[in-house]
This record gives C-alpha cells, sequence and structure tokens, in this order.
DNA sequence: TTCCCTGCAAAAGTTTTGCACTACT
DNA sequence: AGTAGTGCAAAACTTTTGCAGGGAA
C-alpha cells in the first residue's frame, strides 16, 4: 500500500460500511413518507421504486422507462418523471447532472461520495474522501457561505480505458 | 501536505494574479485558430465573440443572444449556438451546467477555480484553492485514471442571502 | 365518494440540423 | 469561383403539463 500522500489512506471506494437498506427496506419508507403526506400508493409507483430501489446506480429516465416497462408495459414517461420527483421529494433519490444532456438518478441515503466519469466509455466511479469534505466546508466557512449541498465530479479516462487506448 | 485546518490561508478569491488577456488579445486568438483550422472570420462570428469577451462571465446562450441582438440584430439562434461550440473547439470557452436547465459559458484561459452557486439568488463566486486541486490529482492517481478535467461545484446560501434570510 | 393518480398527447425549453441563400478568402 | 457560413424554420431531445378517465383510501 503506497504511502506517499496522505490522500492514499482516505481515498476508499464509496461502497457501504454499514448495512445497506434493501429494496424492501426502501420500499417501506417510501410507503411511510407518502402516508406521511397524504399520498397514495398505486401499482405504478411501486413498480418504478421497486425498479429503481433494485437497479444500477445512476440510471437515466430513459433507461428507467425501459426497465420498467419490462415489468409494467403500461406504464408512461409522464409516471416515471413524476415518480421520480416524488422519490426526489421523499429524499429516497439524487438527480445529477453529469456532462450530458439528460439526468441520471441515484438512490440516496447512503454515505456521501462523489463521482469519477470516463470520458470514453462513460463508466461512472464512486469514491469518498474524507479530507475533501473537510476542505469543502473549510472553504465555504472562510467564504462566508452556508452550504447545502456540492458536487464534485472528476472526467479522466478509466484505468480500463486507459491502457486499451 | 493538504490539511483541511490550513485550507483558510489558501481560499482566495480568483480573479486574475497574472494580467489578464483583454477582449482585443482573445479576439486575435480567435481569428488566428480560426484560421489555422481553414474557418472563415465573419462578421456575425466577431460580433458574438467580442460580445462574449466583454460581458459578464456564465452567461447563457439566451442572455448573450439577446446581448448580440442588441449589436447585430440580424444574428439568429443558430448562428449563436455555432459559434459557441466553436469557442469551445478553439479552446476559448468552458461550457458549464450548473443545476439549471441551460448550460453557462464562460471565458476559457484563465487560471482554474470553482464555483459556489447561491440557491437563493443564482449569484456565481468564483474561488480558487490549490489544495483542493491537489488532492485531486492524488485521489485521480490512487484510482489508477487519467485525469482530464474536473468539476467543483458548492452549494448553498451566500453571505448576502444568509443575512436577509 | 372523493380526490389523487394515470396515460396520452401536446407543450415547453434548450439545442441541433436541413436547406437555400450569402459572403468570405 | 468555390466553399464555408448564415438565417429561418423545423426537428430533436428531455422534461412538464392539461385533461379526461380510472383507482386507492
Amino acid at each position: 500500500m503506497p504511502r506517499a500522500e496522505n490522500a492514499d489512506e482516505e481515498v476508499r471506494p464509496a461502497p457501504e460500511r454499514r448495512r445497506r437498506p434493501t429494496a424492501d427496506d426502501r420500499m417501506l419508507t417510501f410507503h411511510s413518507r407518502l402516508r406521511e403526506r397524504g399520498l397514495k400508493s398505486t401499482g405504478q409507483r411501486d413498480d418504478i421504486a421497486r425498479v429503481f430501489f433494485e437497479l444500477r446506480r445512476h440510471i437515466s429516465a430513459e433507461e428507467l422507462y425501459a426497465e420498467v416497462k419490462k415489468v409494467n408495459p403500461h406504464v408512461g414517461y409522464a409516471t416515471i418523471y413524476r415518480t421520480l420527483k416524488l422519490l426526489k421529494e421523499c429524499d429516497l433519490l439524487f438527480e445529477r447532472h453529469f456532462d450530458e444532456g439528460q439526468a441520471r438518478y441515484e438512490v440516496a441515503g447512503e454515505h456521501h461520495h462523489d463521482h469519477f466519469i470516463c470520458d470514453r466509455c462513460g463508466k461512472i466511479i464512486e469514491f469518498e474522501n474524507d479530507d475533501l469534505e473537510r476542505m469543502q466546508r473549510a472553504i465555504a466557512q472562510k467564504m462566508g457561505v452556508l452550504l447545502t449541498h456540492h458536487k464534485m465530479e472528476l472526467y479522466g479516462l478509466c484505468a480500463d480505458c486507459r491502457t486499451r487506448q
């Protein structure tokens, strides 16, 4: 394990350090958040939410639509978008805008992490680094601003594309 | 070695540390880049590029269109977009996608900086921090990726909105 | 039974493109 | 003269919305 830079020790893949909620856990949360708001649970919402919770991360609306269609061919695009917005309001989803035209969505509620996006193959790698987080807070404090969220994205060639190049 | 506690000393407003090229300087560069590529200089391109170089940063295509119209009412949206793309290819412009629907454009070629965006008033504050840059490179190295560019955006309430709140 | 929810299609917002015409070099 | 550039309008793409009908509580 290299130790020249102290960043080395701090960089680690984002995947869960404590138990990650299952799709079922998240469905229960979704239902209770809906109830809290006086909104209804419906077959479409459940289908969309379950597919979203079970699928790989950083999905686009288009991809989600295609996946949901496999389970429930009746669902329309409008309901996909409306449900994505709803999941966001329920704090169960993050909406991300990488350097593309369309938004990508990921399951919320895990430890904060940032992203590396491969310019060539589009692969998205998550990582986390506590020093980075601390430094951002320090910068915000110095500027006198109140931080609500932030975005830190690295772009380049992933290890695979780099060698294949 | 980056440390969060001394970030204070490193945070400074981004504005130029060495002489900033004038709009005229940039126009000359633009013309020579066009020539290199066998492309033509035209009245519309000059009008758009000059307005862009002289105007405030982080402009949207819509705002630029309105400004250019004042100088040359004949210019169409298509030419605005085509010229923005051209300026990008000439490395004279950065395209940014903050948390909005539309892209914003800024003059390229100055020292690298990052952005704070106010959630309330939309104000954009630039800042730079060398520790942050170093740390990003260290992270990239650790992940085995080749970095081409990155994006670091802080969102929240600016000092003004924070007190007015 | 009451609204909320859904699907469809149309609209909206941003950016790109086809085409005939214009104008640099 | 020849080729790249322009304006307009239409298209493309992503996301939102109006509306009439359907379904959860």
